[in-house]
DNA sequence: TATGAATGAGGGTTCATTCAT
DNA sequence: AATGAATGAACCCTCATTCAT
């Protein structure tokens, strides 16, 4: 009678949902069957049907985490941060946080949608442009401030930021590499800031 | 169990391969059928099993194709060239040239290895540790020479470089962007080298 | 066992009942799903099942409405009527005085048993056999009288009747075509008559 | 390297064809697995996606079998029949014949087609639509030329007359009954244009 | 009564691979 | 060398039915 039972339903589908992000990312989007998930979350797989539409639908739930999070922040930075500085640094920690919290959701992002066109789906690519788009605009904000350079496009400059953050993130996942605290995550931050700002070349030199 | 036998032979190997790599690189490993590639070669699917033994052989092959060349590289660099800023720029070279010459086989590079855990088996993944080895040698000679900043590690600073040269690439072959000529390849491969060794900051600030 | 009891469970169970019709009606037997039913009906989907043992026993319930209509009145026929012509002219009547009433019961009845294989169980068929034969039965009535000729078998002047009955019926059906009134129904009634006698009378008579 | 040996490819063909008009006759459509088809034919279930696209695809060759025929029946009657009557017996023969050397195929149509919603698509719809234009179109002819009585509509009269052959078809599908000879289906034609002519026939005449 | 979560058998379809010719 | 018929393991998805609440 109660619609309002909402968590205990959560329940389920978050035990499917994590069953899911922890099959694909073990055997790929698409080697994970619907049983290999449905068995990890131990239920049986006509459930799963029961809180996804289909596989794809689940996909999408997965994604959906991944950019609703990321889109969130672009619009909290958009808002209240000003310093460009710090509006890239909030971008690298959401990357890095969520890889803490989450590293099959930040493993799934990179290898099945960051560099895949296999699942790329209209809809997906958009996700993409926009994040790429915003972050461009943080980009050509720090070019009319006058702290990154202009000889180089805005879109040349993002290319090179998101590259640096989404190789170190990719070499930690396919290392499975855990970050174990703060303080790492803040180093590994700075190292990308500091590079993608000063570069790689000894320093007067 | 030799590939490269007879030229006769080789012809309709070729054929095949070339069907394999532009069909691969429209629908990826997992979509592209084993009668696709046969149809785009205009031959029976039955005959690509007399010169690969199955889809996997057919795929390693392409791959075999892009490490040959790069580890081939990678010794003539070690061998005869020693300036660090050049052997980095030999490189990325042979991601642009490669590009260029066939950009099929770059396309599934970046999309079905790079970074797909899909397709990585443990012999895949060698090949990829190798590279960075060898990669992450020269820029530790250049921190040796004293070219590179040493307070980061050596491997660190290989992420950054082949992630932003790898994200260069993507870009190009996501937006199915041609390479027209060696001046627009020069352009790019000294715009890498450039931030990657002198930053995005603007300089003198 | 017995369905009809009482009121209070009845009002409940006839909803569900009308829904099935309906949903039947325009899905099919076989792509009639119980949610849809149950949705049709505005309740949960389990709850069907403590009006009706399955989906087979809600569809025999269905059928039993027609044929229980069906027999009760070729009872009263045989009872009351002592006019062939009438009693040809009554079951006339039954089919279109019920397509009035409840069309899509006799949508069903023609398109998911009088000619469907498909879901004809035993039983099911005997319903069929034994309503032939009743016609059967009115139609040897005639021949003995001497105003049905009797150079063709009962049972072939059976065939013509019923087939032109159902055909007309049929064609209503599939054209989603409206009975509007009392007029237009004997017009019909008369027209299949006629044809009927005019060519099975005995001639001259 | 011969593309026409026809013959061999379309025999393995016609026995996937058979096993399918055999199968859906017993189990109907909807409940004939391909895997019953596939075993009735004694192939592996995978061939039958070879001959045909699936299972709709092999639901349509078969009638297309059916169609097929008869339109080309009444395109020959067109041209070269002239008699209207004759004509009519034409169209009954098409019935008969079929039932006598592919009763399956006449069962098929009967139970599936003819009378059903379900399997009912649009350009399935459209092969009955103009089967019935054209059949209307002799009864039109009859009317012209004054055999056939016009107090009554063509459409009408076209009703009575396949309701009545559709009829008798049915009824013998049903008793899987079988016609032992021509002098046996020649009764059974006359009789149906006997009922129907001396009830559609002009009184008088 | 009433709900809808949970189950799992069933069936259509795909496609890599084998093999007779 | 070459063809494409033949096989059958996989895998997604549906939906009738059961059952705890």
């Amino acid at each position: 009678m109660k619609k309002g039972t909402g968590p205990i339903k959560k329940e389920k589908e978050s035990t499917i949902f994590d069953a899911a992000l922890k099959t694909i990312k073990r055997k790929g989007f698409h080697k994970a069957r619907m049983s290999d998930i449905a068995k990890e979350a131990e239920i049986s797989y006509g459930l799963v049907y029961h809180y996804f539409k289909n596989k794809e639908d689940l996909f999408d739930a997965i994604l959906n985490r991944w950019w609703n999070g990321l889109f969130q922040l672009m619009a909290d930075i958009s808002e209240r941060e000003h310093d460009v500085y710090k509006k890239l640094r909030h971008i690298i920690d959401y990357f890095l946080d969520t890889y803490q919290s989450n590293p099959d959701l930040v493993n799934i992002f990179i290898t099945e949608i960051s560099r895949s066109t296999t699942n790329l789906t209209v809809s997906r690519l958009e996700h993409f442009k926009k994040f790429i788009s915003l972050t461009e605009g943080v980009i050509l904000e720090g070019q009319d401030i006058g702290i990154l350079r202009r000889d180089f496009k805005a879109r040349y400059l993002t290319n090179i930021f998101l590259g640096s953050l989404e190789t170190f993130v990719s070499t930690m996942v396919f290392a499975d590499q855990k970050i174990t605290g703060n303080s790492q995550k803040n180093k590994i931050a700075d190292s990308i800031l500091e590079v993608f700002f000063n570069g790689s070349k000894i320093q007067g030199k």
